[in-house]
DNA sequence: TGCGTAAATCGTAATGATTCTGATTAAGAA
DNA sequence: TTCTTAATCAGAATCATTACGATTTACGCA
């Protein structure tokens, strides 16, 4: 997804386009990196200041209903990531120290579904931890 | 792990054993499910019923450090079961009407590490979301 | 271009989970 | 039994998240 398709997605689901949604969807275009709204409000504080917080949750959320971002939960807090290739299924790693990701597109499910009768899956979740190599020449 | 050995886990590490544990840790032994603070304070409310919500979430974080409990994180609250066979690794499906939870023996990380030199893994998470058999038939 | 309306944003407050504090109680060693 | 230290308690603080009512703004349409 590019930031383009980004803003047509939300026009086309009736959304308005606003400055500030601009921005918050560049901001996620321009990194691979998981953001919680705290880190967002952080990263846009220099073009919009007064940025209320709530506008950030709000705008998150549709975002991610929407498709355009990816989320997670961790450590206590909802993160999210700009949504990769949203034709291929896959997971990530997560870098524990600053966010950033990347693809693993292997999928465990495949093998799983067969021994799960009777149950009825919804979703899944499968997600690396640790630090990203410049985290680990950074910290250690 | 059985309640007996978690009790011993409990003293071994220096810990005291109070009646409370006790009853916490029966609890958990008695359940193969994921239970959130509210949830053990509900069901522990008839033995204990003044007993402090703090002392609930403390003790809880303690047997998740000594291993006595597992923990994962869903839908923004912290959520606890007693461990299962702490010798062989594996992960869960998770019923999220009941919390129920069933073992998934596998476990894709085998394939996944190789594709990450220079990363410094230092967890995962695999889990299956739905409902199990129970509450499809309860609640469809 | 200017208007009107519904949506977006704002500032603030409410909520809910989690953690902390300082006082009191009780487990377990001597 | 006594003593020390950990455990528990009630209540408040903190933090992420969500809700509220008032104000502002995007954008379809005249």
């Amino acid at each position: 997804m590019i930031l383009t398709e980004a803003i047509d997605m939300l026009k086309v689901n009736g959304y308005k386009y606003t400055d500030k949604r601009g921005e918050l969807l560049r901001l996620f275009a321009e990194s691979d990196k998981y953001l919680t709204a705290r880190d967002v409000q952080q990263a846009i504080e220099e073009k919009f200041p007064s940025l209320s917080y709530d506008t950030i949750y709000r705008n998150l959320s549709v975002f991610a209903e929407l498709g355009i971002l990816e989320y997670t939960e961790l450590s206590g807090e909802k993160r999210f990531r700009f949504a990769c290739d949203v034709n291929h299924h896959h997971h990530h790693f997560i870098c524990t120290e600053c966010g950033v990701s990347k693809d693993i597109s292997l999928c465990p499910m495949k093998e799983v579904s067969g021994r799960l009768s009777g149950y009825q899956i919804s979703g899944h979740k499968f997600e690396i931890y640790g630090k990203c190599p410049n985290c680990v020449a950074q910290f250690g």
